[in-house]
DNA sequence: GTATTTGCAAAAGTTTTGCCCGTGA
DNA sequence: TCACGGGCAAAACTTTTGCAAATAC
């Protein structure tokens, strides 16, 4: 799940980091080491995704205290401001990341969880239909699309071409 | 979220109930007042979804002892034989229907939880597209898409035209 | 100094599991 | 008969909430 092209959401690291605590400054709110840990766990992640608990623990290598209560309201408040989001992968907990500059969709494997993501002009024709058919707006990386991948289902023709699962 | 030609699964409703029990015995299975009930359920909601919790106060009107936790082992027995499917329309539970032979893809829109479906065609350029780049065969149905409707789009135009919630 | 954040503990919401009794074939 | 299914209670898992103590400004 890990791509190229790693921290270049806004410039370098540091100020992805700085941005963010100045918003939530600009909004009244307090600049906390938390706070900030959470979005510096974020910045390294880059590309990859993080569950609400695996950041807690990265945080607490580093400020043993944190409870992951706190992890959830710093999220909640980061993905406010515009900062992060949470795309939900498949069954499990959501997955945070910062926030792209270039939206995406993902594609789970249902039967190996595989993730997979695609460039977004191929969806861009699907964006501008159904805003034309329907008056959605499309948000694509906020669920992902499920389907097989191309070995299950080489594995799957071969045993049971019957029934679903997921 | 309710459409026309309301029970066209597999010829009427009685047959569907039929076969599906059928299947169950096939597999080893008992046919149980419990199971039937169930699927009957799926039946009258035809094209609409319904939540386990839904499905198990339904059962229960005629057979009150029945348990939730009945409800949700009927519907992962009818989803390995193909009967049943479920599909995640936003952060709720997780919603129930007769598998249909039409796939279709849900909207949901991120502001309101409105749902709207989309004609299987607007997506077919996106899933051929999808294959030839990734090898995944797509499985439309079962996570929605969010996105902002129309309505909630232009009211957010007015107020807020910053940040972004789900 | 005071409003905001945090840790902690508990609860909420959905789904799964273990166990033992009841039921279908 | 006897393996399978169901009721019940408890647990698992993710996320939210209330409250008092700690912290930022």
């Amino acid at each position: 799940v890990t791509t190229q092209h790693a921290m270049s959401q806004r410039g370098a690291a540091g100020e992805t980091v700085d941005e963010a605590m100045e918003l939530i400054r600009q909004r009244g709110g307090r600049s906390t080491k938390t706070r900030r840990a959470v979005i510096e766990a974020l910045v390294r992640a880059a590309e990859d995704h993080r569950t609400a608990e695996e950041l807690a623990v990265e945080v607490q290598s580093e400020y043993p205290s944190t409870n992951e209560s706190t992890v959830y309201r710093t999220l909640e408040l980061l993905e406010e401001l515009g900062v992060v989001s949470h795309v939900h992968l498949g069954h499990g907990p959501s997955q945070w990341h910062l926030r792209q500059t270039h939206p995406r969709w993902y594609l789970t494997c249902a039967t190996c969880q595989k993730v997979a993501e695609t460039a977004p002009h191929v969806f861009a024709d699907l964006v501008s239909q159904v805003a034309d058919s329907t008056g959605f707006t499309l948000d694509p990386g906020h669920f992902a699309v499920t389907g097989t991948c191309a070995e299950c289902a080489a594995r799957d023709r071969e045993s049971a071409p019957e029934g679903r699962r997921t």
